[in-house]
RNA sequence: GGGGCGGUAGCUCAGCCGGUCAGAGCAGCGGACUCAUAAUCCGUCGGUCGUGGGUUCAAGCCCCACCCGCCCUACCA
């Protein structure tokens, strides 16, 4: 009946955007990165391919550093408690990662390392002598935005040390009329200052090869085509380290006061979090099968490379099917970057827009660095050849009630209190369907209710619920179907045709428009009751046609309960049940407490076996399965859970006025920024 | 300041390369039905597509200017 099951199992890496330790995870979050991408991911599953879903928190950087300052914790206890806390947020909500972990592994330490040698050693890494900002008190750098004074130009007394707000002029601290740090007040110390920077100026043609064969492909929402492209034009090397004591360390000689950029090291844990996975394993190749571009990759390696202390590579790992073997042992030209298209892999990245330029130029510059690519040519190091993104998906912001989330102003939702009072399903529901995929989009309570009502519930928890109770008076089981008759006939063809319908648009990530599709095919269903009208067949002789209808419709709940799977996959698991199914639908993640496979330390991932995921197609019904008395499916809520939330919204306490520009709601969202000018105020609602 | 994206019915949003593109869902209104969590089904009201120009036989869809919102601006993450 599925026209959509591939010919052959694809790998696909799902690559999704790491969230920053510096709280628990904001509905606006998942909104960008967290959903979307559990959507995909289980779609392809059910297709048949072979998913590869990993991410883990971000945990470096200077933010940390401030936050565990004012909570009057160290870093490590701090990124500890949210590593937890988020951890916690995504498993609730269903997410399929097949590894999450983070970036405080010593796995990821050793695969950064690795991969700046690997970049130094190409020529793609160079040393520069650049003037900054630290302060004075703790030799930390001071980021320019953490830097306020007075407006050279106008006077305005609360400028940025990137820009003045008031006159929108760009600034350079150095220019600012007494500058002052905004973590802590005293004065910042300008200094010369050495770091490596990534050459990206001898990426640039690589890059704009890279992109130009992405946007060729057609896959790519244009306005990151557009912006990835045009962020090209003015290239320049950008700075890989900075002078802080929290981070991965240099691994050259007399750099020891210095650490990765916390970008640097973060987007490298798509790889290293697939190493780990694959070290979790036991199979400690497997990774390169969704990785290397070539089966014989991995023979190039550069055999003077100093692997990195973990996940050594001995032998060729997997070979993608169908992949020709690449035999490049030159530097090669930049026509071949793109050699990742047609190996059979595909590697999907989700985001928030704030990360685009770190998926679209920095983490494909690491990786053509790396596998000595660019204007300086190269070798791979022992990781092979590294597939560069087949596609950054990134969506726009989720607003609340009309304004930005802010943690620090009280206006926030957090995922565990949605999850706690109503389930993570009209979550997933929400975002799905009204969800920032384009454009930012606005979450109110009243829409949410509203939704959750009048579809989720009205639609399709109803269309279920008459299903199942109706089967349940009538006959107690699933029964024997009669001839159909064309209306049978007609409804079970529009709805096997949404597995066509709905799936393709998931995989061209349009997923309102799939999940609007599927809902219209609920509506479908919902018509065949009103036509057929199963409940006035009374009669005895009336009872083949009735077990016919209600065969039929049990069929068109349980198609369409697959198709809304990937978005609702803990009610897919109750509806299965409904119908007299067993056991698990569709497969969860779960929490784990594992140690570090380098220096024992225990921390929880998030992992599953999703090896019984159902395929994206019809499953028949079975005759005979037993349906009891329904319980309902979703819960209806009354339209006062509008103003409770408002109320509770309303009720939560502000920690202080804060700068706007910094309240971003990505994956690495900045409101983990000192939120109070004047100085290390109380950041009690953080926590 | 520069770059980018968006501004379409009360609400949330679709409208790909210009020619049934003026749409959907929800809300509202009217009707039908009763298996179902007063759910469902049918019908219906509703928009000069941010503003002002321009190109074209034809423009939400292309061009210019302006207004508003948002993202980025590279040492915020």
């Amino acid at each position: 009946m599925s026209n959509a099951s591939p010919q052959t199992p694809q790998k696909v890496l799902t690559a999704v955007a790491w969230p920053y330790t510096n709280g628990p995870r904001h509905i606006g979050h998942v909104a960008g990165f967290g959903v979307p991408s559990d959507v995909f991911s289980r779609y392809m599953r059910m297709l048949g391919h072979d998913v590869l879903m990993v991410s883990g928190t971000d945990e470096h950087g200077t933010p940390i550093l401030v936050l565990a300052d004012q909570e009057g914790v160290t870093p490590r206890e701090l990124v500890d408690k949210y590593n937890a806390v988020i951890v916690q947020d995504l498993t609730d909500l269903g997410l399929s990662y097949d590894l999450f972990t983070r970036t405080t592994t010593a796995n990821h330490h050793a695969v950064v390392q690795e991969m700046f040698e690997t970049i130094r050693r190409n020529g793609y890494m160079v040393e520069q002598t650049t003037r900054g900002a630290i302060s004075p008190s703790t030799g930390r750098t001071l980021p320019d935005r953490y830097i306020e004074g007075t407006c050279p130009i106008c006077g305005f007394p609360e400028a940025r040390g990137d820009q003045c707000d008031n006159c929108g002029n760009q600034l350079d601290p150095t220019d600012l009329i007494d500058p002052r740090s905004k973590i802590n007040g005293e004065t910042p110390e300008f200094i010369e200052t050495q770091h490596f920077f990534l050459d990206l100026p001898a990426l640039k043609d690589a890059l704009t090869v890279w992109l130009d064969e992405r946007e060729a492909s057609g896959d790519w929402r244009p306005n990151v085509i557009k912006f990835s492209q045009n962020i090209l034009e003015d290239i320049r090397p950008r700075a890989m380290t900075r002078d802080i004591d929290w981070g991965i360390e240099i691994p050259v000689q007399g750099w020891d006061t210095k650490r990765f950029y916390v970008w640097f090291d973060a987007v490298i844990g798509y790889l290293s979090a697939s190493i780990e996975w694959a070290r979790r394993l036991g199979d400690e190749d497997r990774w390169r099968d969704w990785w290397n571009t070539g089966a014989a990759a991995t023979g190039h390696a550069n055999p003077t490379a100093t692997p990195a202390d973990s996940a050594q590579p001995t032998e060729v790992g997997g070979v993608d099917e169908g992949g020709t073997p690449d035999r490049r042992s030159e530097a090669p030209k930049t026509s071949e970057v793109g050699m990742n298209r047609d190996a059979g892999a595909r590697h999907a990245y989700f985001m928030g827009k704030d990360n685009i330029v770190f998926h679209s130029q920095i983490w494909p510059a690491e990786l053509l660095a790396y596998d000595g690519k660019g204007a300086r040519g190269g070798e791979p190091g022992p990781y092979g050849d590294l597939r560069l993104p087949t596609e950054v998906v990134s969506s726009e912001f989720l607003t609340m009630e009309g304004k930005q989330f802010s943690t620090s102003r009280g206006h926030v939702i957090y995922v565990q209190d949605v999850i706690a009072r109503y389930g993570p399903d009209p979550l997933r529901y929400f975002i799905s369907a009204a969800g920032p995929e384009t454009q930012d989009s606005n979450f109110t309570w009243a829409e949410f209710v509203q939704r959750n009502n009048s579809e989720l519930v009205a639609g399709w928890g109803n269309l279920v619920n008459r299903t199942a109770s109706m089967i349940h008076k009538k006959f107690g089981e699933i029964p024997a179907p009669g001839p159909l008759a064309d209306v049978d006939e007609k409804v079970l063809r529009t709805v096997a045709d949404g597995f066509g319908s709905v799936g393709a648009l998931v995989g061209k990530h349009r997923q309102k428009a799939a999940l609007a599709e599927a809902m219209r095919l609920v509506g479908e269903a919902n018509k065949y009751v009103s036509d057929t009208e199963p409940f006035k067949l009374k009669e005895e002789s009336q009872q083949e046609r009735l077990a016919t209808i209600l065969h039929t419709l049990a069929q068109l709940v349980s198609d369409l309960n697959t198709i809304l799977a990937p978005f609702l996959p803990h009610a897919a698991n109750r509806v299965h049940l409904v119908l007299g199914g067993e056991g698990e639908f569709m497969p969860m993640p779960r929490t784990e407490q594992v140690r570090d496979l380098d220096d024992d330390r225990p921390y929880p991932i998030i992992t599953g076996d999703y090896s019984a995921t159902p395929r994206w197609e019809r499953h028949p019904v079975v005759v005979g399965s037993p349906v009891g008395k329904p319980a309902p499916v979703f819960v209806k809520l009354d339209p006062s859970v509008v103003e409770e939330e408002l109320a509770r919204l309303a009720g939560q306490h502000p920690s202080g006025d804060v700068d706007h520009r910094l309240e971003t709601d990505g994956a690495h969202p900045g409101d983990a920024v000192p939120t109070t000018p004047t100085g290390p105020a109380t950041h009690a609602d953080e926590s």
